[in-house]
DNA sequence: CTGAAAGCGCTTACAG
DNA sequence: CTGAAAGCGCTTACAG
């Protein structure tokens, strides 16, 4: 690894190891000749600050944590980059870490990251153990939570439940009687509980619909696989006249199977996504879907993270979803 | 954050910051009594030790750094996913940057890297900056390379060249003359160079067909949208009989604009795509492509790492690939 | 088996 | 405008 330090460029500008890291640091006190030898010296001796040893003198790290539940998927995928785009203008370092579906992954992912001495976190994790991240925001480390609400961290959401009231509506009013919606069980996701709550609210309003439930405990794991399974085994003996899924590939598995079945989308039996995954615009048939934007959510839940950082106080907010008709069902907005 | 040091937990456990060390490092050499205090005195002040006063003393991190082009494709995504898990076995911890495909990006994301004293780097970027490479090699700095060779800095490739080969050679051996290859110009990235090599290796064996290439410097971008419009605007007018593309994106868009405009893949055309990618299995029709394996990518990148920080010697390999014969394309294998 | 001391590479009051 | 000194929180020879 490097050897040399703020000793040797020191020692070559022929100035204190005081007078080096002020020039580095961009103090303004510095004399014009000093500055130059230093910088000089900094250059011959190919020097590399070592942030180990700031980070421990100044006791802030310049460095997040970001919890995930996974970091594989086109949605936190999609978010991890977005959010080392702002972290990377805020000159901020990023740690990822991913919980899993398991409460004790989930802790011992913000155990390193405590240990670590991030500045921050942004909580993005799946099963929300809720005592220890409000005992972290209690210890007041900074802490902010994405696409989830547990108890009164800042947060950054979106109107998931009212999307889904509208999906609803729409459909009932093209002629939908025949309801379902198909999910993961959702264990303190505060997203997917909001998705089925608006499916729920939504008919409580319509005497004349019938609608089927199924929360899969194992569609948090291939959706695709699972959907297909779902369908072909519980589906397609009563197909409905629209299915409402939390996710784009729960449809897509269901179109596929229903497809591979010889029934057509949306004449048989419409369906609607969620997260306007890139392959649903060009899956055939199209998947009407939900899109959500990821950059805000990125940049809202990095720049609340900087206001609590900074001592300044977080203001939670939440985006509006839009919904994206396509092929595979019409919905009228 | 902590305010909770070695010294307090030493103070309440009536004992030496000495001995806390060495309770908390599993020192043989200590008394079951200390042992016990110190352990409570842990528990009871919930200390959480400091691992950057412990880098900065120790002179490593325990954590890497992985250089990407962009998190958020599903290949790396999926590696991403892939070497957390191999860190968290080891317990280090992983900094994750993006090079996006911009020289600068990928300077500053090793700067960074550098600065942050990770104890090895393992690159998967998409550049190349060769010189620099060499350069972080050459100070003794571990790294190697994934998917990419750079140099004779270790790798862990994947056997693109021969695979491409392969399908070219069944091929034609089915039928096809009329061949047509559509790939990202290959700047720096061994890998896309190697896909595109071994098409015009298998064609030079060949007298009776006809090529057609694209190298396209905006399939770097949006895959789809570029592949769709690059078959509206240039392939439709003269279909080959099989387009080889390096990457499933590639090919979905050019199968979405193809059924769009009543062309029927196999029958009129067949393609291929490179990936494997989850949606290609699920596509309508289903995607022939290749499949590499990333867990195995990730777990030989890692360990070759861990190799070259414990001063072993790293051993380059290559990774053999799979070809996933579905309905866009027969392959016979 | 345990403690006192030195030091990892920085930064920052303090003094001049 | 600049330097000497102290200290961030650890670990580890050294001594006993």
């Amino acid at each position: 690894m490097q050897k040399v330090t703020i000793k040797d460029v020191a020692k070559l500008a022929k100035v204190s190891p005081s007078t080096v890291s002020r020039v580095l640091s961009g103090s303004p006190s510095i004399s014009d000749d000093t500055c130059k030898r230093v910088k000089n010296a900094v250059k011959e001796l190919h020097y590399t600050p070592n942030t180990t040893a700031r980070s421990l003198r100044c006791e802030k790290s310049k460095s997040i944590g970001v919890v995930f539940p996974d970091i594989s998927g086109e949605f936190y995928a999609t978010c991890a980059s977005a959010i080392l785009k702002y972290a990377r203008m805020s000159d901020y370092t990023v740690l990822f870490t991913e919980s899993g579906h398991n409460l004790k992954a989930e802790k011992d992912s913000i155990k390193a990251l405590l240990e670590r001495r991030i500045d921050g976190i942004i909580f993005i994790g799946d099963n929300s153990d809720i005592p220890l991240i409000q005992s972290i925001a209690a210890q007041s480390i900074p802490i902010v939570t994405g696409d989830r609400k547990v108890g009164n961290i800042p947060s950054v959401t979106f109107n998931n439940r009212e999307t889904v009231q509208e999906m609803v509506d729409s459909l009932y009013k093209s002629g939908c009687r025949k309801f379902m919606y198909v999910g993961e069980t959702p264990t303190g996701q505060s997203n997917l509980l909001n998705r089925y709550n608006g499916y729920t609210d939504a008919l409580k309003k319509y005497s004349d619909t019938t609608s089927v439930i199924f929360l899969e405990e194992s569609l948090h794991g291939d959706k695709l696989k699972t959907a297909r399974r779902l369908f072909t085994k519980k589906i397609i003996t009563s197909l409905p006249d629209v299915i409402i899924t939390s996710n784009d590939l729960i449809a897509q598995g269901i179109i596929s199977a229903a497809h591979e079945n010889g029934i057509n989308i949306p004449n048989d039996m419409q369906i609607t996504g969620f997260d306007d995954l890139i392959s649903s615009a060009y899956f055939i048939p199209s998947v009407t879907t939900v899109s959500q934007n990821i950059d805000e959510l990125a940049k809202r839940c990095f720049s609340m993270l900087m206001d609590l950082i900074n001592k300044k106080s977080a203001v939670s907010s939440i985006i509006e979803q839009n919904i994206i008709s396509r092929s595979s069902a019409k919905i009228n907005i």
